[in-house]
DNA sequence: TATTGTTATACTCTATAACTATA
DNA sequence: TATAGTTATAGAGTATAACAATA
């Protein structure tokens, strides 16, 4: 509680203090979807990381695995692991590239295309906003997209 | 896109789409939150769990650490470990329960209760909403409130 | 016997550094 | 020499199972 706040209506402290509160109800939120997501993704047999490799990846555009580390935004080594698993299982070939040798592309499969539609429905299931009205529930995505908007928050991480 | 969608304004396949979509987007600004939130967290000479574990301490209401696992929702055997580390930075200190000698009390010392002040602000950062007005965060947080409302959905893992 | 905290152990996720095969 | 993918390795996080002390 700031001054400021404790004279005012709508002061900056007031600001602060519903942002504050915003942001931790947001966190705490997500936590909760992505454990009711982590539950499903087991049962199909996937990991929450092999999971989310899989949803990167777009069916219709092969991707060299450089790319993919890009977009997950963690290291090359680890796509290594990630798209073994995913190999193993099916759901992702590697193909070298004719191009350029040394790069490998990666294909979906038929099966990982039908696995990735699932996952598309898991990180879309939103039967934790089920208290809201459609009318509220547009205006959150409004306000998140917003948010989000110009150039994607989740990349601002540029060092 | 479904069938419905593609010939009405507002069939129920709007709202589960519209849902979709602000379930996605906000997972997603949550991980840019928590990813902004690590790197704080580290600079304190925190992990991210240990950082967590001392802000679920209530530094007025000293607590068996079988009921820190609970809130953190997670084994007792990683609160070992989280309350070491507490020790050891001198955040934390453990205390024999004289009326049942098994349970081990938690005391957030004077060092502990400044950093999780520093902690709470960390995690109340709402740099990352700068492009919403006052309104708009307000209506954020009423909307999030409203969703995590009735029972905190964080908990509804009855198994 | 049941419970608290602990230990031992294992698996997932992620990062860094070194290696290979190309370019 | 630079780059793509890989391997080896390490640390954080979390879970299960077994154990000691206490109830």
């Amino acid at each position: 509680m700031t001054l400021s706040s404790a004279f005012t209506g709508s002061g900056p402290g007031d600001r602060a203090e519903l942002a504050g509160d915003a942001v931790r109800r947001i966190v705490h939120l997500a936590a909760a979807i992505r454990h009711q997501q982590d539950v499903e993704f087991a049962e199909l047999g996937l990991t929450p990381a092999v999971a989310r490799a899989l949803y990167e990846l777009d069916p219709d555009l092969p991707l060299p695995a450089r790319d993919l580390a890009e977009q997950l935004r963690c290291d090359r080594s680890n796509v290594t692991a990630l798209v073994d698993k995913l190999e193993q299982a099916g759901l992702v070939e590697r193909r070298v590239d004719p191009a350029d040798r040394r790069q490998k592309t990666l294909l979906v499969t038929g099966a990982g295309r039908r696995t990735r539609e699932r996952l598309h429905q898991v990180m879309s299931d939103s039967r934790l906003l089920a208290a809201l009205t459609t009318e509220e529930v547009a205006m959150l995505r409004e306000l998140v997209w917003k948010v989000s908007d110009g150039g994607c928050p989740a990349r601002c991480d540029p060092e």
